[in-house]
RNA sequence: GGUGAUGUAGCUCAGAUGGUCAGAGCGGCGGACUCAUAACCCGCAGGUCGGUGGUUCAAUUCCACCCAUCACCA
């Protein structure tokens, strides 16, 4: 290609070190993966750069819950990351760590140039204190009552019920996670940016990043509701970089977290002398910087991040890409319905392959969410790779290795067929650009489905027959292998593995996006093997099961208990006296309860399961000496147990015949 | 609660300044073939395009409201 090549600098969001990477993980880093494989086919320096996300209050608590220190723990875990991503086919040019001199050195840097130009102040706040922890509590480490519905045991930012947002300050009862004591309000400095003063630099950034229409409406809604000073710092205890000039304050993990990018590729630069870090992060230069993220971080990529570049001196991204959620067999990833499936999960029972395909056939350039469907994910693998595609190659490979010695025709007998598929590298390679996968996987499809069709109707299996037609059988083979070999060059980023098996079958063939249009004509290629074998469903369910037993193993493993601690539990015999609906509940039954020498009233989750009539009667079991909790319908004085994952599955625990209420279970 | 997105055949998804825009793949059914990892080829089935109103000669496509799902609210 004459084309000067472009050079590009492409990020994947950092992957938070405190937990497994999952396959809502891999969404994103397929996504990248495919579209830098792309870029390099086409002839483009592109650099792929990712880390760790290693810092902040969550990791702090994790590592000391594990009797680890931060460091190791987020060591360990990245290097678990890189295994599962390698094994994945995620070819990062690097792949570092926050906690790294380089992202200290770029952090300090930018918050210092900030500093300089005013953009830093500081200003006193109240926050919610743990005096037994010693610790300022961020809002997920505070629960409460919601002071809108009055739903207990909520979250200190928002209410999972009545989706009221608030501060932990407002909770009812407010609690820390960590202590359960009740935390106290204290007034700490903090450091703020000023991203207020940002808007019309952003505005303008947004303008010439082309941004996803669906970002854009986002952004508007963020301007429209005003843009607001961000806070950028934490107190100490924080698992993070300090603050120069201060003693106990700390970078807010999301200030150094997309520093990453640029740290990780400065590690690099440092690795290899063909890299200017300036070249890539100083403003001037017509080198492109991407950042794939998910939908959820948007606010940070899109306002904080290039804000925050713009005041240090530094190059904006020339866009920034985000994708949606992935939800399987139409729902959130679940742990109980074995839907929760860790990277290391899939890789142990099933070949990557499908995967990088399945998520390519899906994928578009919006933030709409994508559905892992099992089954669709079965058919669509097998019907399309395997009966379709590989199935070229293995129809045709037999006659030209039995019969030609494995020696290609020097003429491809349908010209226009070959043409026409040449003819789409553009158009495929434009969906690619686009990140428009999907559309890119549909036009392989039909070009896959024009081939075989070929073969159909020129019928090898019946020319070899005929002595004096053998020579068009190898014709006519030579056409579906270089049908085929097109294909798999359209399809090399997404099947890296697959593309490397067929380059070998090809007798060693060198692919650039270009060889796509060039047929291969007189060359020997080597006998055939199975290029990929099909998904099996019962490695899927496989799969399904040993995701549901590795979290069953996890709540298991609940430290002991001593008598002691089971004795404080009051378990008594109670008779349901009263069933009914509570108005306004879609789960509750209020239910009146003979506890022998009382009765009282309990609320319980279990309307989907029984009807109230049929309770009447039965003998349960009751905590009941469980604090009384008030709730939006009334105060529930206990709970009844049951078992089940919920909704229509839910079993109450009843005694034998004989047990009076009021019995102590013990 | 506010804001945004999504809701099209059993499944996964395309689609249009409003008028051949009701589609593809998979599944299902029928047929053909036997080279191929029971793959491939031909044909059929058929969903009031989430619901209710409205604008219009005409709406799945525009507007309003409602319902469901997802996300964000720093």
């Amino acid at each position: 290609m004459s084309v000067k090549p472009r050079k590009i600098l492409v990020t994947s969001a950092l992957p938070y070190a405190n937990g497994s990477i999952h396959m809502g993980h891999m969404v994103e880093y397929l996504q990248t993966d495919i579209w830098v494989r792309f870029q390099k086919l086409r002839g483009h320096d592109c650099i792929y750069v990712c880390a760790s996300d290693s810092h902040g209050t969550p990791i702090m608590l994790k590592a000391r819950e594990l009797g680890k220190s931060p460091e190791s723990l987020t060591r360990e875990l990245s290097e678990e990351f890189v295994r599962d991503f390698a094994d994945f086919g995620v070819a990062f040019d690097n792949y570092h760590t926050t906690h790294s001199p380089e992202n200290e050195a770029l952090t300090v840097e930018m918050y210092e140039a900030l500093r300089e130009r005013g953009d830093i102040y500081t200003k006193s706040i109240q926050q919610l204190y743990d005096e037994t922890e010693g610790m300022f509590l961020p809002d997920r480490f505070v629960r409460g009552t919601c002071p809108r519905c009055e739903s207990e045991d909520q979250y200190g930012d928002a209410c999972e019920v009545c989706g009221a947002t608030y501060s932990p300050s407002d909770l009812i009862d407010a609690v820390s996670v960590l202590s359960g004591t009740t935390p106290v309000t204290r007034e700490s400095e903090h450091y703020f940016f000023r991203l207020s003063e940002y808007g019309d630099r952003l505005r303008a950034w947004m303008e010439e990043a082309t941004l996803d229409k669906n970002v854009l409406a986002k952004l508007e809604e963020w301007f429209a509701a005003g843009l607001q000073d961000w806070d950028i710092s934490r107190d100490a205890p924080y698992f993070g970089f300090r603050i120069p000039d201060s003693d106990d304050k700390y970078f807010y993990v999301w200030l150094d977290a997309p520093v990453g990018y640029p740290a990780s590729f400065k590690n690099l630069c440092d690795k290899r002398d063909d890299l200017d870090f300036d070249e890539y992060w100083r403003p001037g230069h017509d080198t492109e910087v991407y950042h794939f993220i998910g939908k959820d971080i948007m606010y940070f990529h899109t306002l904080f991040w290039p804000a925050v570049l713009e005041g240090a001196g530094f190059r904006t991204p020339t866009s920034v890409f985000a994708h949606g959620f992935l939800t399987v067999n139409g729902s959130k990833m679940s742990k109980s319905r074995g839907t929760f499936i860790k990277a290391r999960t899939y890789l142990d029972n099933l070949d990557p392959s499908y995967l990088r395909y399945y998520y390519a056939a899906k994928l578009g350039p919006t933030i709409e969410d994508i559905d892992l469907n099992l089954e669709d994910f079965i058919a669509r693998v097998n019907s399309d790779l395997v009966g379709k595609l590989v199935n070229i190659a293995s129809r045709c490979a037999g006659f030209i290795n039995k019969r030609f010695d494995g020696k290609l025709a020097t003429t491809l007998p349908d010209q226009a067929l070959f043409d026409e598929v040449a003819a789409a590298s553009d158009e495929i390679a434009a969906h690619y650009e686009k990140r428009e996968f999907s559309k890119a996987m549909r036009r392989i499809m039909t070009l896959a489905d024009q081939a075989n069709r070929y073969i159909d109707e020129h019928k090898p299996w019946v020319l070899i027959k005929d002595e004096s037609q053998v020579s068009s059988v190898q014709a006519v083979c030579t056409q579906g292998i270089n049908l085929f070999r097109s294909l798999m060059i359209y399809l090399a980023p997404v099947l890296p593995a697959v593309a490397a098996r067929t380059q070998a079958f090809l007798g060693n063939d060198e692919w650039h996006w270009s060889n796509a249009s060039e047929p291969m004509l007189g060359a020997t290629i080597n006998p055939f093997k199975p290029l990929l074998t099909r998904v099996e469903a019962e490695k899927v369910q496989e799969m399904v099961e040993q995701s549901k037993q590795s979290t069953t193993k996890a709540d298991n493993s609940a430290a002991h208990i001593g008598i002691d601690d089971f004795t404080k539990v009051d378990l008594r015999i109670a008779r349901i006296d009263k069933a009914e609906a509570v108005e306004g509940a879609d789960k509750l039954l209020s239910l009146t309860l003979d506890v022998g020498d009382s009765t009282r009233t309990v609320f319980a989750g279990i309307k989907a399961a029984y009807r109230p009539e049929a309770l009447i009667g039965k003998h349960v079991v009751v905590v009941a000496n469980l604090a009384p909790r008030k709730m939006r319908f009334g105060v529930s004085e206990g709970m009844v147990l049951a078992a089940g994952p919920g909704g229509e599955d839910i079993f109450l625990l009843s005694p034998d015949d004989g047990a009076e209420p009021g019995m102590r279970v013990k």
